[in-house]
DNA sequence: GTGAAAGCGCTAACAC
DNA sequence: GTGTTAGCGCTTTCAC
C-alpha cells in the first residue's frame, strides 16, 4: 500500500508535508501552490489511501473508542439494525453505558468462517453475532477469539448469550392452543434450505408440546423456495396447499409475518373464518397484522430488550475483559388479538 | 487509558510479555501459568481495552482496508441498510470495488454536529450521509472534510450526491392524475416537527404540477405529532379527518406505507371505493400493499440501485482522491396497480 | 521463559 | 515554507 513517504519520495519532499497538504492544513502553513498541487496529483494518481489506524493513533487529542465487529447476514429481520442502533444511542446519550462503535461485517450464512481472519486477528474488541446457521456456530466454537463475543443464539458456553427461548415459545403456544379445546395444530413455515436454529425450535417446542397435550401437529411449507421477497407469495402457496386438503387444522401458527400476509389473503378470498374456523398465532411484527380484520395475534423477537442486554453485556465485558460468559433470556411477549385470545 | 505498557509495570514483567498473554499465545510460548494470572486479573482489574488502532497498525499480516462512516438517524427506513449491506457483499464478493467496511455512526435528526470531531479529523477514509434535515445540511457544508463524502439528497457542490429525483416523482404523480381527469388531488403525508427534506420536494412537485394543471391540492394530516411506530393510527386518524369533511378528492397521494395502512383501514370501513370513488398512489414498499384488495399503486425509493451507485462512487473516489464530485441521479420506479392504473 | 528493541504510518512540535 | 524527529500502542523478532 502506498503510504505518504512514498509520496513524498516521488515528489522531492518530506513526509510533513505530504501530511499537511493532504490533511487541508496546506494552506494555514502556507505550503506552495506548486508543491499542493504536485501532492495532491501524485496521491490521486498513486491511489493513496490513508492509513486511519496509523492517523488515529498518532492523533493525540482522540480518546480511544472500542470497535465493535456485528456481524451481519442477509437473513436477518432488517428492523434489528434500526432498533439496536436507536437503543444505543440512547443508552450511550444517558450514559448508562461507555461508547462504542459497531462496524458491520456482511456473511452469507453457512459462509462465517470467511471472516476467520477477522476473528483470530482480534482486530475488534468485540464480536456480535446474530442468530447463525450451525456450521456457523460450530465453526466459532472451534475458533479462538480473544475478545469478548456475544451470541444471540446458540449455546456455547465460552460465549456469552443474549436470546429468547424459542423452544418455550413454542411450549407456551401449545397450550393456548390445548387450553381452547384444539385437536389439530398447523405449523406453517417458510422454506429454507436450512432453516434458521431459531425456527427449528419454536417448531420443536410446539411439536413437543403438542404431543404431550395429544394434539395432532402438521406442517405446512409452500415446498418451493422462492426469493427472500417472495416470502408473502409463499404465504399464499402455502395456503392454498392446505386448503386443498380433507381437513384443516383449527388452530394454526405462522413462523413468519410476511407469511402469514399471503395465507390471510388466501383464507379471506376462500372464506375461512378466523378465529371460529381457524385460530391464528403469527411469529412477527408486521403492521398489517394489526389493522388486518380480524386483527391478528403475534408473538414477536423483544428487539429492543434484546439490544439493551447486548450492549450491557458487551459494556460490561470490554470494561471488565475476562470476566465469566454470561447468559441473558429474554421473553418473548406475545400481543393477544382477535384471531387467538388468551 | 490503560496500555499493555502500564499493566506491564504493574506486574514487573515486560510489555511484550503482557501482549503475549492477553492475545493468548502464552501456552504456545510456554509463559509461567502464575505471571498469566497474574497479568490476565491486572489487566481485568485495571479495565484494559486494546487499542484496535495500534494493533492494526503493527500487524505485519493485515492487507489495509478503507473505513467508511455511515451516518444513521432513527428517521431512515430500515430495508436501507439491509438492502444495501447485501448489495455491498455482493459487489465486493464478485470483485466489483474494493473491500471497504462501513461503520455505523447514530445521530439524531437536526444533531449531526454532535458528530464534527469525527468528521473533521477525517478519521474514517469516506463519509456516507442519507438524507438529512436542512440544518445538519448546513452543518456539512460549512465543515471542512477532507475524504469523500457521499450525500443521499442535497445539492452541496463539494460533495458527491446519489439520489432521485424527488420533484420529478411528484410531477409525474400530477400528470397521471391529470390524464385521469381529477380536479381535487389530495396528499397525505405524516406529521413532523421538521418534515423530511425529500418528502418536501415531493409535495413541491405534486403541489405545483396539479396549480399547473389547474387541479387542486389539499393536504391531510393527522395533526398529531405520534411516535414513529405509530404511523398507522397517524393514517388512521388523518383517513377519519379526511372524511368528515364536505368533499373527498377523487385521487389521494400517501407520503408513506405506514401511513397508507392506516387509511386504507378506515376507507374500506367507511365503504369508500378505490379505485372508483377515489384513486391512490402510495410512496412506500410494505407487503400489504400489494395483497391489498384492491392491490395498490406505488411508487418507491430505489433502494437497490442507490446502494449500487453509492458504492461505486465511494470506490471510485477511494482510489483516486481529489477526483471531481459526481451526481448520480436514480430514476424511481412506478408499480402500477389496481388502485391507479397508468 | 522473558525482555529489549525495531518498526507499523502517521501527526505534531520544533528547528531551520 | 519545509524538513527533522519523537512518539502514538502494539506486535514481532531476536537475544539472552
Amino acid at each position: 500500500m502506498v503510504s505518504i513517504y512514498d509520496i513524498s519520495k516521488v515528489v522531492g519532499t518530506s513526509a510533513s508535508t505530504v501530511s499537511l497538504v493532504l490533511t487541508g492544513r496546506a494552506e494555514e502553513l502556507r505550503i506552495s501552490q506548486a508543491k499542493q498541487k504536485q501532492i495532491l496529483e501524485v496521491a490521486n494518481r498513486m491511489g493513496y489511501i490513508p492509513n486511519m489506524s496509523a492517523r488515529k493513533l498518532s492523533s493525540r487529542n482522540l480518546k480511544h473508542m472500542p470497535e465493535i465487529a456485528l456481524f451481519w447476514s442477509p437473513a436477518q429481520h432488517s428492523i434489528f439494525l434500526n432498533i439496536f442502533m436507536n437503543v444505543l444511542q440512547d443508552m450511550i446519550s444517558k450514559e448508562e453505558v461507555r461508547e462504542m462503535r459497531f462496524t458491520i461485517l456482511p456473511y452469507r450464512n453457512g459462509e462465517l468462517e470467511k471472516l476467520e481472519s477477522v476473528l483470530t486477528a482480534n482486530y475488534y474488541n468485540g464480536v456480535l453475532v446474530p442468530p447463525v446457521f450451525s456450521e456457523d456456530l460450530a465453526f466459532l466454537t472451534k475458533t479462538s477469539i480473544q475478545v469478548p463475543v456475544v451470541l444471540l443464539y446458540g449455546d456455547i458456553p465460552q460465549f456469552n448469550l443474549v436470546s429468547v427461548d424459542n423452544f418455550k415459545v413454542g411450549t407456551k403456544i401449545a397450550h393456548i392452543f390445548h387450553r381452547h379445546g384444539h385437536t389439530s395444530v398447523g405449523i406453517m413455515m417458510p422454506v429454507y434450505k436450512t432453516p434458521s436454529l431459531t425456527i427449528v425450535q419454536r417448531n420443536k417446542g410446539l411439536s413437543e408440546a403438542c404431543h404431550n397435550l395429544d394434539m395432532k401437529v402438521k406442517l405446512y411449507t409452500s415446498e418451493m423456495d422462492l426469493p427472500p421477497a417472495n416470502k408473502v407469495e409463499e404465504g399464499k402457496i402455502a395456503a392454498k396447499k392446505m386448503l386443498e386438503e380433507d381437513s384443516l387444522p383449527s388452530a394454526l401458527y405462522i413462523q413468519n409475518d410476511s407469511l402469514a400476509l399471503g395465507a390471510l389473503s388466501v383464507f379471506s378470498q376462500q372464506g375461512i373464518r378466523i378465529p371460529e374456523d381457524m385460530e391464528i398465532i403469527v411469529y412477527g411484527i408486521n403492521d398489517s397484522l394489526e389493522i388486518h380484520h380480524p386483527s391478528i395475534t403475534t408473538v414477536c423477537y423483544p428487539t429492543e430488550e434484546i439490544s439493551r442486554a447486548c450492549i450491557t453485556v458487551m459494556a460490561t465485558l470490554l470494561d471488565r475483559p475476562g470476566t465469566a460468559p454470561m447468559q441473558r433470556i429474554i421473553d418473548t411477549p406475545f400481543v393477544f388479538r382477535e384471531s387467538c385470545r388468551p
